[in-house]
Parts: structure tokens; C-alpha cells; sequence
DNA sequence: TCCGAGATTCACT
DNA sequence: GTGAATCTCGGAG
């Protein structure tokens, strides 16, 4: 598995939303590694997009995305909440492409520690496939599971405790395009992607 | 199974 | 002061 590089993250938007489907999201929190595959963003095209925190400018919030391709954005939202989107193209334009769904790979024991809030249901049961597929379908539940706070907030996804890297090969995946969620403005735009067929998406 | 409302922090107007 | 790129629970069908 090899990292992606800078350069990866420096092409169009669209582009990289796309190719972002199928990689995998790893982060390292005390030398355990947490691995998901990637199976739905969307991407949000600053000044053109109504729906974009960057719409209105450059302001203290959404500073990190007015960086270089290849930075976290964290923000914070609805009074409980993170949301994890990576920076793509160059300092200054304001692009960012938001992690809406991932698939567990490697870790899910520590995801469900993370994500074991205030009901306990457990009983000593081994992750099912409905478990397992809870930790992480929908993007506050996967910021919750990889431990994901505003802290992160500008880290450098070319680092060692945040990163993402190849996954498999994409040319059997199907990649379908639909509209946003959860968003007032902007509704029209299809820039919503998802792998047809995956069960860990956060929304058929 | 599906739909409606509450929770609760931050940044912008 | 208010709305926001959401999740979860409770009640109805």
C-alpha cells in the first residue's frame, strides 16, 4: 500500500472525489492502525458552491481549506458533531472533498471503543456485520470511530499519523453520481459519489 | 420500517 | 441570536 502523493490531491476537485472512492483512510493513534476503505464523499467547489463553507470567503473556520491539496479539515457542526474533509488543489482556491462514508478494514475492535457512547449494548458479542457496518456510515460516526477531533484540524495527510493510500483497483467499481445531503443550498448539483453496490454507504 | 424532533457547540451576521 | 455538510431515539403505521 503506498501513500498517495502531494500530487494527488492537487488536481481538480471532481477528479480527486472520484478517484478517492476505493482508497484507504488509515490514521495511526497510539502506534494501532485504523483502516477504512473509502466508499462515499462529496466534494464541494468553494466559490462556486453555494453549500461550501468557503462560499462567502476566506474566514478563521475555514481557513485549512484554502491550503494546499493534501490538509485535513475538521470542523465542527450541529453542537455535536466532526466532520472530516481532505483539501485538494492549490493554496488558495478553497476545495475540499468531505468523507461521508467509510468501509472497516483494520482496527474495527478500537472503532467500537471510540464509538461507545452512552449505550452499551453489547454483552460481549463479536462485531457482526451490522456492527460493523454502523462504525462508520455516515460522517460524524466515522470521525467518532477514528478518533477524529477538531485538533486535526490542517494536519498533513502526507504525514505519519494521518494518511491515506491505494486501495484496490477501481476499474471494476461502479461510481454513481447523485446529489447532496443534508444541505439547503446547491441541491441541484450532482457532486455526491458513491460505490454502487457497497453496503456501508450512509444513505441508498 | 419509516418519519419527525431533540441534542448542543461554534462561527458568522 | 441563529442556523448549520448530522445522528439517535421514540412513536406511529
Amino acid at each position: 500500500m503506498t501513500k498517495l502523493p502531494r500530487s494527488f490531491y492537487l488536481r481538480p476537485t471532481l477528479i480527486v472525489a472520484k478517484d478517492l472512492l476505493g482508497k484507504h483512510f488509515i490514521r495511526i493513534i497510539k502506534g494501532k492502525k485504523l483502516e477504512g476503505r473509502i466508499v462515499e464523499v462529496e466534494a464541494y467547489l468553494g466559490e462556486k458552491d453555494p453549500a461550501s463553507h468557503t462560499y462567502r470567503g476566506r474566514t478563521q473556520r475555514n481557513e485549512v481549506m484554502f491550503k494546499k491539496g493534501g490538509h485535513l479539515y475538521v470542523y465542527f457542526t450541529y453542537g455535536m458533531h466532526f466532520c472530516a474533509n481532505v483539501v485538494t488543489e492549490a493554496e488558495g482556491i478553497g476545495h475540499a472533498v468531505l468523507i461521508r462514508a467509510l468501509e472497516p478494514v483494520a482496527g474495527t475492535e478500537t472503532m467500537m471503543k471510540n464509538r461507545r457512547t452512552t449505550r452499551q449494548n453489547d454483552g460481549g458479542q463479536a462485531a457482526n456485520e451490522t456492527e460493523k457496518r454502523m462504525l462508520t456510515n455516515g460522517p460524524a460516526k466515522l470521525c467518532q470511530a477514528f478518533g477524529i477531533v477538531r485538533a486535526h484540524n490542517g494536519v498533513d495527510l502526507t504525514g505519519d499519523e494521518i494518511f491515506i493510500t491505494e486501495g484496490e483497483p477501481t476499474q471494476d467499481m461502479k461510481i454513481l453520481a447523485t446529489t447532496r445531503v443534508g444541505i439547503k443550498n446547491g441541491r441541484e448539483k450532482k457532486w455526491r459519489f458513491y460505490l454502487a453496490g457497497s453496503s456501508f454507504i450512509s444513505k441508498k
